[in-house]
RNA sequence: CUACAAACCCGAGCUAUCGAGUUAUGAGCGAUCAUGAUUAGGAAAGUCCGGACAGCAUAGAGCAACCUACCGGCGAAUAACCGGCUUCAAGUUUACUUGAAAGAGAAAGUGCCGCAGAAAAUAACUACUCCCGAUCUAUCGGGAGAAAAGGUGAAAAUGUGAGGUAAGAGCUCACAGCAGUUGGUGGUAACAUCAGCAGCGGGUAAACCUUGGGUGCUGUAAUGCCACGUAUAGAGCCGUUUUAAGAGCUGCUCGCUCAAGGCUCAGGGUAGGCAGCAACAGGUAAACAGUAAUGUUUAUCGCAGAUAAAUGAUAGUUUAGAAACAGAAUCCGGCUUAUGAGGUUUGUAGAUUU
RNA sequence: GGUCCGGUGGCCGAGUGGCUAGGCAGAGCUCUGCAAAAGCUUCCACAGCGGUUCGAAUCCGCUCUGGACCU
C-alpha cells in the first residue's frame, strides 16, 4: 500500500486487533484496487530513534507477512472482499524473527474472525 | 618478542531454497509474466566549511551586516587539504621529539582589568634628600629635587652589576632581553642571521574597533511541465492612467524600473504523474613527476536511484571469529563525531639472542 | 530535506567576564493546647568536553539534548 489516501482513510475510520507485539490495523473498502489485499508495514520512531532498527523491523514484518500470508489471501478471494492492512510494531524492545514468524499467523487468524464477524453484521 | 603512541588498510566470502527495488530483452490488449544484469557506507551521520546545478535579480551608489587574516603549494573551490615559518605547551637526550595555534594591528582611538595594593597606567600619595623659617629640640610649616623605596597581585614602567649624586634616576657604562628601522648574506616567501642607528610608553581585539581581502538572495520539497478539482465563491481594506495602491533591486536610504488591480480573513478543492535523477572536478590498477596534498599517461569498469520509501529470511560452509558503529534521498571535495576483531608502517621503552 | 533558537537546584526564573539573585517545593527550629499562616536557619545548580583570558554561566569551537519555522 503506497496511497496517501488511503493511508489516511485507514487511520481515521479503521478497526483494529492485535497480538503482541504486533497490531494490524485494517479496512474494508468499495475503492478500486489492483489486488484483493493491499499491505503496509510501520515502527514508531519514538520507539526506535536509529534508522538502521526501523528498517530491520519492518523487513522482518515483510517477511513474516509473506511466508504467513496464504489463509488471508484465501479468505478474501472465497469472500470476494477487497481489504487493506497495516502492521504496527508496538514493542520496545528489537525481536527475533521466530518470535514474529510465531506471532503473525495468530494474528491473522484473528483478522480473519474480525471480517467474517464484520459482514454478518453488516448483513 | 612484548607494551604504548601515531598514521593507514579492512569493514566478510561462497553455496542452496524462498522473496523485494531498478533496468535490458522477449511475451501479452492490459494487470503482469519469463530470462539476464544490478542493488547500500567509511562514516550514507553531524551540517561545520567549500563548490557544482537551479530559480529570482542584474542600474547603480552609499551605509549597515556577516565572513576572513604568517608564507608557499595544490585544486572547480575552501580559514579547514599538503609542506614550511614563527610562537606556545609537554617530555627528555638541551636541541631534538610530539602536540596545539581564530598566527594582521595594543606605538590610531575608546572601554575594561573584581579582591588585594600607595598606584592597574598623562601618573598621584606616603616615605626620601637639600635649603629656609618656627619653636616645646624633634617635630611642624614652606620651597626645591627626584621617580630608585612601598610586597599586593595574574600583571608594577626591561633585568643584574658598577659608576655617579645632597638623595636619586638608562643619567652613564658592561652584559642580557624586547620590539622598530637601514643595509648585507641565505631563502620564491613567511623568516633566519650579521652589522649600524635611534629607542624601551602593562594586559585584553574568541571587548568595541582599525587596516587589508571577500560576500546579490534562496535552496533539488530548488525549478519546469502535464492532469484532476472548487463556491459562476463570501467578508473587510487600499487603489485605478497628470497625482498613483502596490511590486522589484531580498537589511536600510537615495535613485531607477514596472504597474490596474492588490492585500488580509474565513471557507472550499487537491495532495496524482513526468522531467530534474544518476556519465563524470567518475571508480579501480600500474607507471612516472613531486617531501606531500596532488597531477600526468596507459589499461580497464559502468557502479543504488526509492517515494509509507527496495537491498531481506533460513540452512550449510570457509575462518581464530562474524560480532562494532550504523541505512543513500540532487551530486561532489574537505573537516568533525561514532566504531568490532585483525593487519601494515614508523617512533619510544623493556626483555632475549648473536 | 533545509533554516534557526535554547539548555542555570526537585520546579519556575534573573544574571552582557570577577563569591550564581529571587520565588515555590523539601528538612529543621520558633510561634500554638494542636495545626495553618508567619518568621528564622539550612539543603540542593551553570548539559558535557576543549580553547581564549590572570579569571568563563557569560566569549569561541566540537559533542549531547530539547524546541520552533519553511515545505
Amino acid at each position: 500500500m503506497k496511497s496517501r489516501k488511503l493511508m489516511d482513510q485507514l487511520f481515521t475510520v479503521g478497526k483494529s486487533v492485535s497480538v503482541f507485539p504486533v497490531k494490524a490495523m485494517f479496512n474494508e473498502t468499495d475503492a478500486v484496487l489492483d489486488f484483493p489485499v493491499k499491505v503496509g508495514v510501520g515502527v514508531s520512531s519514538r520507539n526506535f530513534k536509529k534508522a538502521v532498527d526501523r528498517n530491520r523491523i519492518k523487513r522482518l514484518l515483510r517477511e513474516a507477512y509473506r511466508l504467513n500470508k496464504q489463509p488471508l489471501l484465501d479468505f478474501v478471494n472465497a469472500n470476494n472482499k477487497k481489504v487493506i492492512v497495516f502492521f504496527l510494531f508496538i514493542d520496545k524492545t528489537l525481536p527475533d524473527f521466530e518470535t514474529l514468524q510465531n506471532k503473525i499467523p495468530l494474528l491473522i487468524d484473528k483478522l480473519i474472525k474480525q471480517l467474517n464477524e464484520n459482514s454478518a453484521t453488516n448483513n
